[in-house]
DNA sequence: ATTTATTTTCAAATATTACTGAAAATTCGA
DNA sequence: TCGAATTTTCAGTAATATTTGAAAATAAAT
C-alpha cells in the first residue's frame, strides 16, 4: 500500500472512530492528520490536505488545543502559527482520560452525590432501586476515579508491564 | 428532592452522558429508566415514562439487547414482553468494555497490522512519522487489550481492591 | 381459520450537529 | 500608524442522525 493511500485510509478510520466516542468526526481527522505528520502544518496545510473550510480548521484546532492534544508553534521569523499533536499514544490517551475524568466523571459523581439524597422510604421498592442504583454507580465512580488518577500518573513502562505481570 | 424529579435528572443526565459517549440519547435515557425501576416494563411504559414514540422504544431496546445490556422477560400468562436492565454498575461496564473491544479495538487492531506494512523507505521522514504513529497504536492496543480482558473477566471485588492497593 | 393484541419495520419528517465563507478582529512588520 | 497577513467569529446553509407513525408482520387466543 502507498503512502498517500496508506494516509487517507488511517485518517479516514481515526474519524470514523472518533464518532462512536463522541468526538466530532473532523475533529478526530485533524487530529490524526498531525499525529502523523513529522513536521508541524499550518491551518493552510490542513485545509488542503483534508479539503475543508478554514473555519472548521480553526475551530477544530482550538478545540484539540483545549484537549491537550495539539500544540501551536511560532517559527520565529514566521508569521504564520504552526500546529502539531502529541505522538506518544500512552501520552494521548492519558490526556484524554484525564479531560473526561474532569469534564464527565467528576460533575457526574457530584450529581450522584445529590441523587443519593432523594427523599422517601426506601422500604418503598421504587426508592430502593433508585437508591441502589445511583449509590451503586457512586462506589464503582469513587473506585475508577482513583485507578484512573494512579494509570494517569504513572508512566507507562512501568503501568503496562507491572500490571500485566500481575494480573496474567 | 423528591423521587419523581430525581428520577428525571438521572435519566436526562445519563442521556447526555450517553451523548459525550457516542451513544444516542433516547438509548442512554431507556437504559437509565431500566436500571431504576425495580420491575420489568412493557414497552408501553417505556413510551409513557420518556413520551416517545413506539418504533423509538422498540428499536432502542432491541440495541440495548444487542448491547447485552437488557433482557426481554416473557412473564407467563401475560401477552406483552417485559424488559429488565443488568442493575450491577461493574457487569454494566464490564459488558459495555466487552462489547467496545470486539467492535472497535479489534478492528483496529487489525487495520494497523495492515497499515504497519505501508511502501516506502523509512528512512524518509514522511514514512517514519506514519509507521511510528501506527506501531505505537499497535503495540499499546495490544496491551490495552490484555488488560481489559483480566478486567473483564475479574470479579469486580477482586480487581478493584488487590488494584488500588498495588496501584495506591 | 379468524380475530385481536402486540411487535417490528422503514419512508418521511424533524431535530441536531457540523461546516462554510465572508466579515470582523487581531497581529505583526515596515 | 498604517497596511497586509493571518486568525477568529458566527449567521446561514448543509449534512447527519434521530424520531415518528402508520402499515406490515408476527404471535396468541378463541
Amino acid at each position: 500500500m502507498k503512502l498517500s493511500e496508506a494516509k487517507q485510509q488511517f485518517i479516514s478510520t481515526w474519524g470514523a472512530m472518533g464518532t462512536h466516542w463522541g468526538i466530532n468526526r473532523t475533529m478526530a481527522q485533524v487530529h490524526a492528520l498531525l499525529m502523523i505528520s513529522p513536521d508541524p502544518l499550518t491551518q493552510d496545510d490542513v485545509m488542503a490536505q483534508l479539503t475543508i473550510s478554514r473555519g472548521n480548521v480553526n475551530m477544530n484546532i482550538r478545540d484539540l488545543i483545549d484537549w491537550g492534544l495539539v500544540d501551536r508553534i511560532i517559527i520565529s521569523g514566521e508569521r504564520k502559527e504552526y500546529f502539531t499533536a502529541e505522538k506518544d499514544i500512552w501520552k494521548v490517551s492519558t490526556q484524554i482520560i484525564k479531560e473526561r475524568k474532569r469534564r464527565e466523571l467528576d460533575p457526574m459523581m457530584k450529581l450522584m452525590d445529590q441523587l443519593s439524597k432523594v427523599d422517601g422510604d426506601k422500604r418503598d421498592k421504587e426508592v430502593k432501586a433508585f437508591v441502589d442504583t445511583v449509590t451503586g454507580i457512586k462506589k464503582f465512580g469513587a473506585h475508577a476515579n482513583d485507578m484512573l488518577d494512579v494509570l494517569v500518573k504513572s508512566d507507562e513502562s512501568w503501568f503496562l508491564s507491572t500490571a500485566l505481570k500481575l494480573f496474567k
